[in-house]
DNA sequence: ACCTGAACACCGTTCAAGT
DNA sequence: ACCTGAACACCGTTCAAGT
């Protein structure tokens, strides 16, 4: 975890250009392979284990990155309310992590230790305890947010099987809406009721509904 | 989707057999094969496609699988405050996908469709609808609810690194104490002083205090 | 310290062939 | 319709060797 230095003959590579090329490996084939990160650089298969001890560190690494590229947006501007500046890190967390939908099916896959998760976590819990909550509670609260965005932004991508980037939020409500509609009603009456609210659940609308619902809990 | 007949010589397999094979081999060794699958129920490896057309296809049949075994719980005691209800439901599917630790970790891998995903949406619209809530209000807590419960099994369980069943809770709680333990408090000096807070994210006493705010949101 | 070549023990999946 | 044997094109990881 601590920088130790390198101080040997490192040439061509380092940590990022690895993590940069598995971020791409996953945005263009929707995988990850030891292989292909060492290909993309040029080099060796077995090279990128001067860097990472396997695979699950390199996947560790690379949530954390992606979850941690800093958030310039109305979250830091403290003269908002402090539910708007939750909407705003939950917008853009969900932004930036969307953006990259294969990568971001790995959110889930591994431990949320790591220094770049808990400088998030420090922001919350900034938020929270400024909002009046104490402690003990603003700490709950921070997780139940986390377990709702990642969850949330886990279920979207999910949705989508394709590799690549993901299609225009409209056009994957027409599909789920021309899934859902298949619904029996005489078995699943009122979720064959619902589906045009059901295609709607990886939308932005229900994404923030189901945020402020939750903050609604807090106060 | 159908069960479409298959009147050929099958002798020995059933895609029940097989996915109770995968379920095995993710409770065992943590990771799921179609080589071990067929193994397993002494076939030779490409006999499973038979049966799925892909490992996504097992993976998915699985989830469903997982998600889908009845509940005779407190949950469909009609008698009961309908927010015991879901509560008995929440505690019910955690219980029964943390038994899993490996094969919940695949479960937001993989689109939500699918019939026994269905009835469960089904079954808490009923609850929710009964509870006073319209329908289209009805419709998206339960997405809100179904975020939840998914997003804070696979936290729980990607916590865990290692395969077969989890340690006790309380074990896990220790272990996740002594990584807090650790963060600087000059950093982070409100995670720092989280840490005891932080290592019970996991506990079903966070769990529930989570799902009671967020019900409290849907009141 | 960093990288390579070669190898090991695996994968998922396809194809032709058997019954 | 179901299963097998053999093969293809991959994996992650290790080891000995080079600089």
């Amino acid at each position: 975890m601590a920088t130790r230095g390198r101080p040997g003959p490192r040439r061509t590579l380092s940590e990022d250009e690895l993590l940069a090329a598995a971020l791409e490996l996953l945005d263009s084939e929707g995988q990850l392979s030891i292989r292909g990160i060492a290909a993309k650089v040029g080099v060796a298969p077995n090279a990128v284990y001067t860097y990472f001890p396997d695979k699950s560190a390199v996947i560790r690494a690379l949530v954390e990155k992606l979850l941690g590229e800093s958030d310039t947006g109305a979250f830091t501007d403290e003269t908002k309310p402090w539910r708007d500046r939750i909407e705003a890190l939950a917008l853009g967390v969900r932004e930036r992590l969307v953006a990259h939908p294969s990568a971001a099916g790995l959110l889930m896959s591994a431990p949320m230790d790591g220094p770049r998760t808990t400088a998030l976590n420090e922001r919350l819990l900034d938020v929270l305890i400024g909002a009046g909550l104490d402690p003990a509670d603003a700490a709950r609260a921070t997780y139940l947010l986390i377990v709702y965005v990642l969850g949330a932004i886990a279920l979207e991508v999910a949705d989508e099987t394709d590799p690549g980037p993901l299609p225009p939020e409209e056009d994957r409500i027409t599909r789920r809406r021309a899934t859902f509609d298949q619904i029996p009603a005489e078995i699943f009456p009122r979720s064959a009721a619902a589906a045009p609210t059901m295609a709607r659940f990886i939308s932005t609308d229900q994404y923030l509904w189901g945020l402020r619902r939750l903050l609604d809990g807090l106060e």
